[in-house]
DNA sequence: GTGAAAGCGCTAACAC
DNA sequence: GTGTTAGCGCTTTCAC
């Protein structure tokens, strides 16, 4: 069966009213009776009348459309911030193109690009580390991240989790359990989110009085997986006869690497080592025994991202918005540090 | 800094040709002078000039863009199809708006005006059960399903993994090992991916003459979590003193949760009860003991999808494209079915 | 309160 | 091989 797509035309034709007047009734914006909206719109639910909204954006130079950019949506933890941003801006009419960059430079580039020759009037990243390409923009249109950037840039909005803060908590709970050898499970990424829960550890243990020792920093290659590198570098620990008795692991994964290390070694958790995560994703539940973790508010980060968003572009010349929003974690505390 | 979006027009005036000719050479169809061409690009890359995609997918009635429907994006098994789908749509030059149902009727239908709206030249469903509603679309796009979905559609063109076979082979795998009473966790849902799951599950028990007994199906309701609801349910039947040496979870959070229950009842796996999920996601890996499980080649599935959703769209009236494609599945073993 | 018409940036048919 | 131009469907200015 051919389908028919019906234009504005068509129905101002069907309604015998001009295509100016049909416009207005379908943006309720322009002034018209009441009698010839009703018509109108009478008309447009009759004949099944859906907007072009290629044509519309053409016009308008406007898209109702923003580029959600993330490292990698296979992430628990990105892929809960992505949800609820897309719930977020189907709710406010607009629709997402999540772009998947795999932390790839040029494909994070590309998608700039095609994001920018598809109109879309924002841009939300999910970034982490990298400086944005934000030069290959043809346009003025507000972005916003949801991790630290290299400052310089005014055009970029930022809202984030106080991962110093993470940091320190995690270390502290760990401290206060009793805890004196606590290890660090690190990835090895210059500035970044791993380097600020790190730098909340080393403030825990020197508020403490509990001296630092590098040989408890175990560190995890680019290129290893979390998981598996945790669990290997907590066995070499082990193996090594490096004496600890807590370990802080700065996300959930690596944190239940490590467990699932010491338990293959006869090592009983909490009893003879107390472990942290960080994140409070699913695996930190279902954990055996289940995983003390920081707690990242998902839904505030997605909310605040995208609310900050949608007022830049409903006004771009706003400035009462904030450029920099850092929110506050705590702690969820579960068996993996529990005294007996 | 005030940004100038350059159109064609600017192109042309400062190459001195047509924008007819600009376009020709940015779509490299037309015939122009090698001269031209190379004249033409430099001024485009000189200035930055990006085509305005609104106005060439008005002029075109092509968007260069898919839809994908997905009923859940938090979910790993999901997150790995959408990430491979766009993946390859990004090689292909193509942007993907990734549209996130929750499960919700309105929301789909919702997404599937908008993304007609938006002149998408193309769908991809990752669905299930239910019916699409493809009768609000203006146009005649190709949809492709990774699932099952009621017959009639002629538009509809399906890519789905072989869930029968995948519950027979689980099946079979625990009465190869010896178990003789196999619990199977299912969810409680009528038309379903579980139901050919269940039915690959009776089939296997009555080709090796053991007795189905309705005891031993564990439902989940569906409000209910995968991982807490098999806990629950295994718990209870346990406590219940039903008998088993064997559980088939319909997918590797239900298996999961089943082996955190025994566990908990101190009833050791592999010795004392056999488990075997499906999915082969990623708690299958780092579950203790890793679980044995049915691989669903998310690979192939994507790829297949992909390929039939841009052939159809490259080629609408190609009739050698098979409306149904079912991919195999194997099984992956691990020592939650291993014997001593 | 309504209509006519210009124009957003692009492609493609047609003319030369 | 290149230029001119109509028109995709929409919004919006200007007239009335």
């Amino acid at each position: 069966m051919e389908k028919k797509k019906l234009s504005i035309i068509d129905i101002a034709h069907l309604a015998n009213v001009s295509q100016a007047t049909v416009s207005r009734v379908i943006n309720k914006n322009g002034r018209f009776s009441e009698k010839t909206g009703k018509k109108v719109e009478e008309i447009i639910k009759k004949y099944g009348y859906e907007t072009n909204m290629t044509a519309k954006s053409l016009r308008i130079a406007k898209s109702k459309t923003i580029g959600l950019i993330v490292p990698s949506i296979e992430n628990e933890w990105f892929a809960s911030l992505i949800s609820q941003i897309e719930t977020y801006f189907f709710q406010h009419n607009y629709s997402v193109f999540i772009c998947n960059t795999s932390r790839n430079k040029e494909k994070e580039i590309s998608y700039f690009k095609s994001l920018d020759a598809k109109m879309v009037d924002g841009i939300i990243c999910i970034t982490g580390e990298n400086k944005l390409p934000i030069d290959v923009l043809t346009r003025d249109i507000p972005i916003v991240c949801t991790d630290r950037v290299p400052a310089k840039n005014n055009n970029v909005y930022i809202v984030s989790t106080d991962h110093y803060r993470g940091g320190y908590i995690a270390t502290k709970e760990l401290i206060k359990k009793g805890c004196k050898r606590i290890c660090i499970i690190v990835r090895n990424r210059s500035i970044s989110v791993n380097e600020q829960r790190f730098q909340g550890y080393l403030q825990a243990l020197k508020d403490h009085h509990l001296p630092y020792d590098d040989q408890l920093k175990i560190l995890i290659s680019n290129k290893e997986d979390n998981f598996e590198g945790a669990k290997r570098a907590t066995l070499k620990l082990i193996e090594n006869h490096i004496h600890f008795d807590g370990i802080f692991g700065t996300n959930d994964w690596r944190a239940y690497g490590a467990i699932v290390a010491l338990q293959s070694k006869y090592l009983r958790i909490p009893e003879d080592v107390k472990v942290v995560g960080f994140d409070n994703i699913t695996i930190s539940k279902v954990s055996q025994p289940p995983l003390t973790t920081i707690n990242q508010d998902t839904q505030k980060i997605a909310v605040n991202a995208s609310k900050t968003l949608l007022d830049l572009m409903n006004n771009p010349a706003n400035n009462t918005i904030k450029h920099i929003q850092t929110l506050p974690v705590h702690i969820v505390k579960r068996k993996s540090t529990e005294n007996k």
